[in-house]
RNA sequence: GGACCUGUGGUGCAGCUCGGAGUGCACGCCGCCCUGUCAAGGCGGAGGUCGCGGGUUCAAAUCCCGUCAGGUCCGCCA
């Protein structure tokens, strides 16, 4: 009606809100055909659909409309005759009568039925993703997200931070994940790319004075597609001067935390937090899915003059599996295997039975060995024990990919277990120059009290960096930067940057800081992940209107597709043959 | 770059082990009937390169090899 915000020059209100107040009122409605049910030539009903919902029009006589025509539909709102409520249908207790029907465009039969009951191929739904979007299931999904958007925007606003936009088209910087890469016409021969992250252009506005900055930003990077990764990808980008990694745990989780509210209706407690050392040591991984018990056991100690060849490695990692004595022998093999395409020597098991450890390897250990098997974890007889021996990291990362596929229901499913994982490493490894190898990024703030190690035990340097976790999915990350020139120099040169290369590759940035730059530290979160578990998905594409395939192809647009003639000599590219 | 799963009228699925006529189910579509349905109902009908190519065989949706597409994962994602 007119106070109805809804309402437009072609229609008064929703399909979905026309209700039993408005009996008796003449009113128009815009929409689908959802579906038509004919009695011949005297009588008709048809469900109109829009993103509302649906209400029945009883049309006397016979209609020539089909299924997904697009009708505006004029009629008196009546309720419906004794018998003929539907109490499934929210506008069930009313109907439209007198019914002028206008088709305002006539429809093919769609490839796929838009109802909710038939499951549809991906490949189908992505071509005709226009249609898919119809389905209930996909309004949701994409309402979600906008709700998720602006609760987060309106938490951000309330804090005080300033909503700001950087550039799609920046500079190459060589560094982390591969970047789309734009030619530039007017300086042919030279590029743009297109930013894997916000991160450079935030820390120039903190020094730019803007102390508290957000955005809801599309970030690109051309790496491989997961059902957690698309190429393009939004998070909600934060950087604030003046503070610490407390300010920042604040900052978030109070939008992370309004959104969960927005989106289910609760408010989570307070996120707690958990060193990426103790992540590793218990579940790992650095982001430990917290749905479901199941912690590691250090078995070194008990394992450390053993006789067993199987065992003899500097870390020996236990994994208790409730029940799982009953595992078949090929379900045993099968974990093998897994175990062994992570990189594992090998996956010793072992059932634990009234009569002792049942296992090939049983009867090489000694009793104290046995013992400490038996008793991981508080077993019982019906479990069983799972036990890798490596180097230390790899061993805990082997048995938590093996405590995932065991244990990890769906990420959809369950409780949202909220972690802050805190305290990463700073450098991640050594590449193949033997320089080392940024575990975040290179502005990243050592742990003060780490600062000596990065010369004479670099690996062991502990960052001010953090990442945040839900269900054993990242949903963002972030750190403390560096504002200091001689603690960024030191940084460079452990990462054998040298400083000619520094400013090459990053001398707006340094030249910035030269100017005053604040203490400032940030996050990112990743709002299609975030949006996908609120909704009960376990793929990002259910929450992205116009997704890519795991191949970077667009089944709609047909994209990646080849350019004209004349856009090819424009940017004056010519194409290296294949192999 | 690698591993695994999937591909059968418009849609979803069964058929594939163990080769024997494109066989079946549900939905949709088209036509006719039907004045209170709402997953409407009844009757009838159309619709197929069994992803594609090759091989084995008297005979291939079915077995083998290759390939393409989609998915899950490893690598990759500072």
């Amino acid at each position: 009606m007119s106070e109805n915000y809804e309402s437009t020059s072609m229609r008064d209100l929703l399909c979905g809100s026309v209700d039993a107040s408005l009996i008796g009122r003449r009113l128009s409605v815009c929409g689908w055909v959802s579906k038509r049910r004919e009695h011949g030539e005297h009588l008709a009903f048809l469900d109109l659909r829009d993103r509302s919902g649906v209400v029945q029009a009883v049309v006397e006589g016979s209609v020539d409309v089909r299924s997904e025509y697009v009708l505006r539909v004029t009629g008196t709102v009546s309720r419906r005759p004794e018998g003929t409520v539907n109490d499934r249908l929210a506008t069930g207790e009313v109907e439209l009568t007198d019914c002028e029907v206008e088709v305002l465009s006539a429809a093919e039969p769609p490839p796929f039925q838009i109802d909710e009951r038939s499951d549809v191929d991906e490949q189908v739904r992505l071509k005709y993703r226009y249609i898919d979007v119809r389905r209930e299931k996909m309004q949701r999904n994409l309402r979600l997200r906008a709700v998720v958007n602006a609760t987060m925007r309106s938490a951000m606003m309330r804090q005080g931070f300033c909503e700001v936009e950087t550039p799609l088209l920046w500079a190459p910087t060589p560094e982390g994940a591969r970047e789309f890469v734009v030619p530039s016409r007017l300086h042919t021969g030279e590029f743009y790319v297109l930013p894997q992250s916000p991160q450079i252009a935030k820390q120039l506005l903190m020094v730019g004075g803007f102390d508290r900055y957000f955005q809801i930003a599309r970030c690109l990077r051309d790496e491989d597609l997961r059902a957690d990764r698309q190429f393009e990808f939004t998070q909600l980008d934060v950087e604030a001067s003046f503070v610490g990694q407390e300010d920042v745990f604040a900052f978030v989780s109070e939008a992370v935390l309004d959104a969960a509210e927005a989106a289910t209706g609760h408010r989570p407690e307070p996120i707690a937090t958990m060193t990426w050392a103790l992540a590793l040591d218990l579940y790992g991984t650095d982001k430990p899915d917290l749905r479901f018990a199941m912690v590691m056991q250090d078995l070194s100690e008990a394992f450390a003059r053993t006789e067993v060849k199987a065992f003899a490695a500097p870390t020996v990692k236990a994994l208790r599996v409730p029940a799982g004595a009953e595992y078949t022998r090929s379900r045993l093999d099968a974990l093998t295997e897994h175990a062994k395409s992570l990189g594992a020597k090998g996956l010793a098991w072992f059932r634990v039975t009234s009569e002792g450890l049942d296992s090939p390897l049983a009867r090489f250990l000694n009793a104290a060995e046995s013992a400490a098997i038996a008793s991981v974890d508080g077993a019982q007889v019906g479990d069983l024990v799972l036990v890798v021996a490596d180097e230390y990291e790899p061993a805990c990362k082997v048995l938590g990919a093996l405590r995932l596929v065991i244990g990890a229901p769906p990420v959809s499913q369950g409780p949202h277990r909220y972690i802050w994982i805190t305290e990463f490493p700073l450098f991640e490894g050594v590449d193949d120059d033997g320089n080392l190898v940024s575990a975040h990024h290179p502005f990243t703030m050592p742990h003060l009290d780490d600062l000596d190690l990065i010369d004479t035990d670099p690996l062991k340097v502990r960052s001010q960096s953090y990442d945040l976790v839900l269900n054993g999915w990242e949903l963002g990350s972030g750190s403390v930067r560096i504002h200091r020139a001689d603690i960024q120099s030191r940084i460079f040169a452990a990462l054998g940057i040298t400083e000619e290369e520094a400013q090459n590759r990053f001398g707006f940035l340094l030249g910035a800081f030269r100017y005053g730059a604040p203490p400032h530290a940030g996050f990112a979160v990743g709002i299609d992940r975030l949006v996908a578990i609120f909704a009960g998905e376990d793929n990002i594409r259910e929450v992205i209107a116009f997704p890519k395939t795991q191949s970077g192809t667009d089944l709609m647009t047909g994209a990646p597709k080849n350019i004209t003639e004349r856009q090819v000599r424009d940017l004056r590219l010519r194409f290296a043959p294949k192999g």
